[in-house]
DNA sequence: AGAGATTTGTACGTATGTATG
DNA sequence: TCATACATACGTACAAATCTC
């Protein structure tokens, strides 16, 4: 295993652990649900640091494929059932990252963005991950 | 300015950094364009270490507000042009954070989510940051 | 153009706190 | 209760990119 890590590539140490993991989650090696080992268990698999572990890991948080909570083994993230919202004509859409409060409100977790529907007078913030805006046209 | 942080708050410190910049970015204090004060003046200010000032930028990088690059000052991300696209009735828009690839193809910062667009055959991704959809209105 | 200072990135070490099972 | 596991936070050191003079 220790082959997949080289130390002296011009990609950084935790990049390499990321891209590792990120693959396994693409190929379904590591299923949605799936725990991964422990930081520990895997900052020995690779001949790293435990803090590369944890960098690793914040970065596969922050693109969405890792829930992670303390006391408890990171898991792949599930997809979630996704509610089709309609939006009218002209309706523009638009994305980004949520504030704190927004993500405390909607209960969205890490690494998720917002999907934002403006029209004419209403603004309405939806769970990027459990949202999706069809757009309705036509007479 | 060391009141700000409550290093017995069961707030972790490094958050309590995060909320306080960017309270500054939202109230204007920190304009668009910005640099941040250096790490470690920062440290130095609120009194904590360096780790903590690199964590909350971290934190603020994923929410899209700072751009980040070696050997220069944290700054406070610019808004983007917007380009519109016009998508056509029936197609559906959802949210994710880029792949790797995605970001380095379209030039995707940190913290910046893309938009997907799908409609019957074609799907077509674009940044986030640069990027709004919308629905062309009826006959 | 070049040298040196500044600044962030990366990596490792250690310790303690807290949630989970 | 107890062991496991992740979160947080202090420290150190060096590398690499940028900026200044």
């Amino acid at each position: 295993m220790l082959e997949m890590i080289d130390h002296h590539s011009d990609r950084a140490v935790y990049q390499q652990v990321a891209d590792v993991v990120r693959e396994q989650i693409a190929s379904g090696e590591l299923a949605a649900g799936a725990a991964l080992p422990a930081f520990k268990t895997l900052a020995l698999r690779y001949g790293v640091g435990i803090d590369v572990v944890k960098d690793a890991v914040v970065v596969l948080r922050n693109e969405g494929l890792l829930e992670v909570s303390r006391g408890r083994r990171a898991r792949v993230r599930s997809v979630r059932a996704v509610e089709v919202i309609a939006a009218p004509p002209h309706a523009r859409v638009s994305v980004r990252m949520p504030t704190p409060a927004e993500r405390r409100e909607l209960k969205i977790g890490e690494g998720i963005p917002v999907l934002i529907v403006r029209s004419d007078r209403a603004e309405t913030i939806y769970a990027g991950d459990r949202s999706e805006v069809l757009l309705q046209g036509g007479p």
